[in-house]
RNA sequence: GGGUUGGUAGCUCAAUGGUAGAGCAGCGCCCUUUUAAGGCGUUGGUUGCGGGUUCGAGUCCCGCCCAACCCA
């Protein structure tokens, strides 16, 4: 608690806390109602208007007599003007014991400053928070990415490129909510902790609930759950929320992520490649303004330009590996994988044939995939919870989206058979299965009408629509390790 | 898990193996319309942690911790 009270910077912070208590000021404030944000009272500015507000300072500009103070939260910021005369010598002496970081509150008048500033020249302010440490560098921001990730709220409020993302990402989330509604879907909420992680192949965290004596998982899917809801008789049904998965961490990968599955009962995958579709370009263009999606670099150049005009390019599977392999489906296995050699591609890892394919898929096609591209009619080993395409039973009715060298949403055509379900779950090959979920088999022999079903990597799709180059700077607070504790 | 790079003042960054520095922030003084305000002055460091080599280590070597990137 009282570390480094030895830091001089820290020091003078609480002498001044102190001062302001020796006033009889509560330095934490409380209740303190205002007639706008900051960015509200710059954004719809009107001179000569009694106003009050809040924020924290976040510079201070001092010229003796008068103090140039900007006052900011997350809607933006305005300047104020104070002034000793104005403001009174009491109230002088307690602004004197003010820092940047610290929240006030302001009773005041707009004007323009003779440099066209919108301001509001300050009667009284109030004391709301102190703050007892330095805010980062006003002008670089914070560049650790340690600190960014750890301690979000300083990249927040030194970094205005950070909480612009953010901003869109929530507006993004609002936009596909809203979507989906204005098209009769339903939003609901399926368990976190399932007793069989089911509805995709990944390790799950695992956890333990002790009234019932049961070990549980988190979820790496709802798939199973709002599948159950179409057998209940949902037609139109969504989820928009966490997944977990116990897997490596990397600029596309966290822990727990966020997921959205729409199903959408008398409807094959095609149907849904167009829902996504319009989807992604709806909100693209309400939140980017656009269809074409410009990556900066840290200078500010475009690097790259993601193009989503309609339509989206529709090609199947084994047309794309032929398109780079064109004798790939005429070559043995020992064929395949000199090929794999000779450009150089890694597959000692590929035990299975498909998997040999998928490799060369995910290096040749995905990653070099900028622009969207539904991929259709995938190996049916890759999905095993997909019908079977009726004139090539070894592919399934599927679509992969690409955007951005990243799958970005599956959909399916889903399979509502129950025992080809159970066959198809009880046959898979190859690195990842999937468990056997009894239940969810016994709510299909019930019936479950023939549906359309999509997920879609909500982070991804952020990255891809801000241009964010690692998934953490998409996520508010990203899994870090911990860091040791201090004694 | 493997490889590469990095960790220096509150923040952003310097420093051939040879006295640890700058800008901003802070502190003091001047200034009643500034906006990266300005001017003058000034404080601030266990160089991530622990060993080693050396007359001498922020710098070289070993181990550990944390992070970023690449690979698995």
């Amino acid at each position: 608690m009282e570390e480094m009270t030895h830091n001089e910077l820290l020091a003078i912070r609480r002498q001044k806390l102190n001062a302001i208590r020796e006033a009889n000021i509560d330095p934490y404030g409380a209740r303190f109602e205002t007639t706008g944000t900051p960015g509200l009272i710059r954004a719809e500015f009107v001179e000569g208007l009694k106003v009050r507000t809040a924020g924290r300072i976040t510079a201070h500009r001092n010229m003796g007599k008068s103090h140039f103070i900007d006052l900011s939260d997350i809607s933006g910021r305005i300047q104020v003007y104070i002034n000793s005369k104005e403001i009174g010598p009491d109230a002088a002496a307690i602004f004197d014991h003010l820092d940047i970081g610290d929240f006030i509150g302001v009773d005041g008048e707009t004007f323009t400053t003779k440099t066209g500033e919108p301001s509001i020249k300050a009667t009284t302010f109030t004391v709301l928070s102190k703050s007892l440490r330095p805010l980062p560098d006003k002008w670089h921001g914070v560049q650790d990415t340690e600190i960014k990730y750890r301690q979000r709220y300083l990249d927040l409020i030194a970094n205005p490129e950070s909480l612009e993302i953010f901003k869109k990402r929530i507006a993004i989330v609002r936009e596909i909510r809203r979507f989906l509604e204005d098209r009769a879907f339903i939003e609901v909420e399926t368990p976190m902790m399932q007793s069989i992680p089911g509805g995709a192949a990944a390790q799950p965290f695992e956890t333990h609930h002790n009234a019932l004596g049961v070990d549980l998982f988190l979820r790496i899917a709802p798939e199973l759950y709002l599948k159950r809801l179409l057998v209940g008789g949902f037609n139109k049904v969504f989820e928009l929320n966490r997944n977990f998965r116990n897997e490596g961490i990397s600029r596309r990968h966290n822990p727990e992520f966020t997921m959205l599955e729409a199903y959408w009962a008398y409807a094959d995958f095609e149907q849904m490649a167009s829902l996504v579709e319009e989807m992604v370009c709806h909100v693209a263009e309400k939140i980017c303004g656009s269809l074409l999606i410009e990556h900066r670099n840290t200078d500010g150049n475009v690097v790259k330009t993601i193009d989503l005009s309609r339509p989206w390019r529709r090609t199947s599977y084994s047309d794309l590996i032929r398109g780079v392999a064109p004798n790939w489906y005429e070559f043995t296995i020992d064929q395949r994988r000199e090929w794999c050699a000779e450009h150089k591609i890694d597959v000692t890892h590929c035990h299975e044939d498909f998997e040999l394919t998928q490799h060369v898929f995910e290096k040749l096609v995905e990653e070099k995939t900028m622009n969207p591209l539904f991929v259709t009619h995938c190996p049916k080993e890759l999905v095993p919870l997909a019908k079977l395409n009726s004139s090539n039973p070894s592919v399934v009715d599927v679509y992969e989206l690409v955007i951005n060298g990243q799958e970005i949403s599956p959909g399916y055509s889903e399979l509502n058979d129950p025992d080809l379900q159970r066959e198809r779950l009880e046959h898979q090959s190859g690195g990842e299965t999937q468990k056997l979920d009894e239940e969810f088999l016994t709510a299909l022999e019930y019936g479950m009408p023939p549906a359309g079903g999509i997920g879609i990597g909500i982070d991804r799709l952020v990255m891809m629509l801000t241009g964010a180059e690692s998934i953490r700077d998409v996520i508010l607070f990203p899994q870090m390790r911990p860091k040791a504790t201090q004694h």
